[in-house]
DNA sequence: TAGATTGTTAATCGATTAACAATC
DNA sequence: TAGATTGTTAATCGATTAACAATC
């Protein structure tokens, strides 16, 4: 390993797998909550989703104190409660690279915005697709402006909807431009400096695990 | 809980941890091969992925024996191996349901069809995309029909990109047609009867992995 | 107070890492 | 044989489950 390596180290830090569960209780919380509910038990919460009451108890337990004894959870606390954690508390501004199908259909996705995340700029390298303006208003500029615009706009996350084959360049192009987050759905590994994040979700690879479970179920 | 619930069960096996990494190795093992290679060590195949040579020979030999003592993995022999064991040595149709932003994005991805998985089938329940024809040359049929046409094509997975409202409904059809295997795209859990799996790919929930990273990071 | 339900503790389970004997 | 690299063992780590004391 090179020095120059040593500084672009591919190891990223996993969140807690807990995290992805807070998300879920969120959702829950205010599916209960717009039924009228004030307060729910770990039970409530958990059973919709599959999960063990206790683990919901673990889980919660482990960002806060979210519950009280003998009455379950406060709605509108364990909710702003979860928020904060997850950091959805604020509006998350992010910029799109990649306006093909992909990206087209993630512009459009409301569970991003009901979440708080905006995406504020789409770029794209086709001269064809720049300068179209997606569904929601936004203009699609060219990738060369990516640096530049994401400081402008002190965005912090950045979704990538783009080949493979231009993953790594276009997400050197987002970290210089101070982004610290990228949701990767190129089937291929980002080399990122230290303080940068990444979640990749791979089609394949959820679309193989599946193609397994079927494989192996009953043999 | 009902007796009825109690047949349909939420709860679906994961697939050990190993197994999505086993996709991971399969890519990379191809990747090498393109290039030429005849063999390659754990570590060749591990540093591209990020992940540790004690990690990638452990996970191989969970499956089977695929490497060679001091000459590494015969990559002709290692590729045909994780494809038998995901069970990719098949061609695997797949209905589609849902024909949105989201739905034409998967029609079109090139990652799919490069492992053997292939949209035979695609359903809406919007007469509007009804009779349309996917760049693959699918037509667009109602949902009305997922059940019939899906156990006519012996379809045995489905992709759900539907809406959360009408996912248990689509569900429940696909299931009645004879899918075992879901990839779900809406937020939502499903209800399932024994022996079907689902895999659910999350959006939101990922975004907000990345969000609370950010977050919690440097403080 | 009695009933309900949390937060926490201890036990279990599964996944990962590190080291090295086996063996090509 | 000597060097390389696997497959396996043992140790560690993190996640989950179950039970219940604390407490509203």
């Amino acid at each position: 390993m090179s020095n120059v390596d040593r500084k672009r180290s591919r190891t990223r830090t996993r969140p807690p797998a807990a995290v992805t569960r807070l998300s879920l209780y969120l959702r829950q919380a205010e599916l209960l909550q717009r039924k009228g509910l004030q307060f729910a038990s770990s039970e409530q919460l958990a059973e919709p989703l599959g999960i063990s009451d206790a683990q919901v108890r673990r889980d919660l337990a482990t960002f806060g104190q979210f519950g009280l004894r003998g009455q379950g959870y406060k709605l509108d606390e364990l909710i702003a409660g979860i928020r904060r954690v997850l950091g959805t508390d604020q509006r998350w501004p992010v910029a799109l690279v990649g306006y093909g199908n992909l990206g087209r259909a993630l512009v459009g996705y409301q569970g991003f915005r009901e979440r708080g995340f905006e995406i504020s700029a789409v770029f794209d390298s086709d001269p064809a697709k720049i300068g179209q303006v997606t569904s929601s208003g936004i203009v699609v500029e060219p990738a060369e402006r990516i640096s530049e615009r994401t400081r402008q706009l002190g965005i912090r996350l950045g979704i990538l909807a783009v080949p493979s084959s231009a993953a790594q360049q276009v997400t050197d192009q987002l970290v210089a431009g101070g982004v610290e987050g990228i949701l990767n759905f190129a089937p291929t590994q980002l080399s990122l400096p230290p303080g940068v994040y990444c979640v990749s979700v791979d089609l394949t690879v959820e679309l193989e695990s599946l193609a397994f479970l079927l494989q192996w179920a009953k043999k």
